[in-house]
Order: structure tokens, then C-alpha cells, then sequence
DNA sequence: GGCAAAGCGGGGCGCACGTTCCGTATAGTA
DNA sequence: TACTATACGGAACGTGCGCCCCGCTTTGCC
């Protein structure tokens, strides 16, 4: 996933490494991708210049961290495709999506753009991403369970629109907001 | 509206303070809560002394801003409601809000929380505009152009999510998307 | 066990930004 | 016009954070 390979890590290195990223991974989805590196090198038990060393930057983490979550996303989706009813799938997937947003503020920031630009940086998954929401999309359209005339760049929009309710909450019920869009993704009456 | 008077400005500090107001309500609205104080000086031809002489903090500027806008928003619900129909009343004022979320980014993140806790710091201003949404969203269910069980809260939310997907926008269309969520809010078939 | 090579930690540098200070300029008044 | 309260501008300060450097430690091989 990360390409370069060069040359055995150390084991000391390995373990530190894999540290950095489950703690990152963690802080950066509880509070967001503003969480300053000191922070998590602290809470990881390593010194910064540690997380340079193996994340030449900031952003260079983060990335790390985004990847992985898109591939997982974007694996789950095609699975979904495969083995699940039309409509079924994409509403499922529709809903891991924006509970995801409930959960993870760091993928949510990415995603909208705050901390990088995704398809300058990875374009080969945004693109895998789309492909695979494509389908989704394209099948439940078909079976008439999905308004015909929303593309896939639509949902993505309200899969972040979503993402974005679930973290603002307010006093709002998650659940009928939610409902809500779904509903008016739905084919006219 | 901004309360305290104490002693009328002189004619060349009421000049300045102006100046500022306007073009932080430009910055903030074109580039968010982000933008440097002293860029705003630049920007207004003064010193950054000379902000921070009318408003004690950067905070302080633009709640000054953001509560103005409340306003004007609370102001033209309360009229909606007044002289138009209940199901079109509603929705221009949604349309109006959500439009205003690709015009004001500096609102946008402001009624999001990004850069302050509106409730904390002008409560008044706050309820006011719940109040007035809630007498439209009433209005429009009596009506029957509102699904019955949504709170002003979950349409507070939706605002906020549609706000985030006109910002966000992608390569999707804004009117399509805007659409779905509107016709989510409609009764069930 | 000894010895490079690889890796570690955390102090420090540079920069950006919010905020303050103060010497200077200007409006308003007599 | 002279005088003073008021306001101005921008240099300066403190803080927070990304990132680099370098003396010390650990690992893995002989």
C-alpha cells in the first residue's frame, strides 16, 4: 500500500511505526486532523522526530490513514454489490457511509477537503471509490429503488452532507434525519 | 445592535469601524473564520490596532457579523410567514439557508461551531431563530407539506448538512441534490 | 560479546497568528 | 489657532505547531 519498500524495517522500527498509526488513527478520528503531531507522538510513547521519521509529513500521515480507510470502504462496497439485493446494497452502504461520519472526524475533514485534496493526492482510490459507488448506484436504479436521475457525484455530495448532520447533531434525532434523505433519494411518487 | 454606547465614535473611528465590519463580512463569507486579523486590516486599509480597538478580539468580530446575519435570516422567516403560503413559505426559507451555506462560508462554520458555540455566546439570537423556524415548520405540516414527525432541530440539521453539500458541491449538481433532501421532508407517499 | 548501522527522543528553529503597546496624527472644541 | 481627548498604525511579544538535527540507544549480524 505505501509502495516503497527498500528495505526490512528494524523490529523496534516495525513496532513503533504500527503505534503511530493506530494511535493517529484514533486521536486523528476522535478530534479531527487538527490534533498537532507532538500530541500523538506523545499519546503513541514515541518522540516526534520518530513519526517524521517514518511520515516524512503531517499530511503524509494522515494520508496513510485515509488510504486505508478507502480501500476498507471501498472492498465493503463491492462485497455489498455482490452478495446483497439492489436496493438493499446501496442503502446499506449509504448508511456505513454516514456513520462513518458519526464516527470518524479525520476521514469526514478529508473527505470535504479541509486537510488535503484527495484526488490530487490519491486518485487512483478516489476513482476506485466512484467506480464502486457506481455500481451500487447503477443497480439500485435499475431495480426502481433509486430516483433515476441522481448520478454518483450526487451521492457522494449527500453521503458528505449526511456526514456532516451526524457530526453537527445538535438536539436532532440522527436516526429521522437520516430517514429523511433517504427517503428523498427514493423514486418519485 | 451592538448594545453598548457610551460616548458617540469620532466621525473618522465610526469610518474605520465600518470599513472593517464590511470587509471581514467579505472575507469571512469568501474564505471562512480563518483568515488572519491582520489580513483584514490590510484588506480594510487600516492597522490591526485599529481592529482590535472596536472589537477586543477576533472572536468578538465576528460574532459581531454572524449575530447581524441571524438577524436579517430571522427577520425575512418572520415575514415568509406572514405573507405566504405555509409549504412555500417553508421551503424558500430552506432554500434561502441552504443558499446562503455556498454564498457565507465564514456562517456556515460559525453555525456548524467551528469557530464558536453559538448558543453560549448569543442565546437570545439563537432561540429567536428556532422560534421563527419552528412557527414556518409548523405552518407547513398543519399544511401537509411537511412529513409530520420532523423537529425544528432535525430541520436545523438538514440546513446545516445542505449548507456542507452546496460547499462540498463535487461534480454534482447543487439544484439535483437540494431537491432529494426536499422532497425527503415531503409527507410519505 | 562486539561493532556498525539503524533508529530514537526531544530540544530547538522558523513561521504564522492573536494580541498589546506606544509614539504619532487627527477630530472636535474654545 | 491652540489644545486635548481620541484614534491610528504597525512594530513587537507570546504561543502553538510543523519540522529538523544530533548525541545517545538499540538491534541484528559476525
Amino acid at each position: 500500500m505505501t509502495g516503497t519498500v527498500g528495505r526490512p524495517l528494524r523490529a523496534d522500527a516495525r513496532r513503533n511505526r504500527d503505534k503511530v498509526l493506530r494511535t493517529a488513527y484514533e486521536v486523528f478520528a476522535a478530534e479531527g486532523l487538527g490534533v498537532p503531531i507532538d500530541e500523538i507522538a506523545r499519546r503513541a510513547g514515541v518522540g516526534a522526530g520518530t513519526v517524521y521519521r517514518h511520515f516524512p509529513t503531517k499530511e503524509a500521515l494522515y494520508q496513510a490513514i485515509v488510504v486505508d480507510r478507502v480501500e476498507h470502504l471501498v472492498n465493503t462496497a463491492r462485497e455489498l454489490a455482490a452478495t446483497t439485493a439492489p436496493g438493499q446494497a446501496f442503502f446499506d452502504f449509504f448508511d456505513l457511509m454516514t456513520t462513518a461520519g458519526a464516527t470518524d472526524k479525520g476521514l469526514v475533514e478529508a473527505l470535504a477537503g479541509e486537510g488535503f485534496d484527495i484526488e490530487a493526492v490519491m486518485p487512483r482510490h478516489e476513482q476506485a471509490f466512484m467506480d464502486a459507488m457506481r455500481e451500487l448506484l447503477e443497480r439500485a436504479q435499475g431495480a426502481g429503488a433509486v430516483r433515476a436521475d441522481v448520478t454518483v457525484a450526487d451521492v457522494k455530495t449527500l453521503m458528505v452532507g449526511c456526514q456532516a448532520m451526524q457530526r453537527y447533531g445538535g438536539d436532532s434525532t440522527p436516526a429521522r434525519v437520516l430517514e429523511v434523505v433517504r427517503e428523498g433519494l427514493r423514486p418519485g411518487r
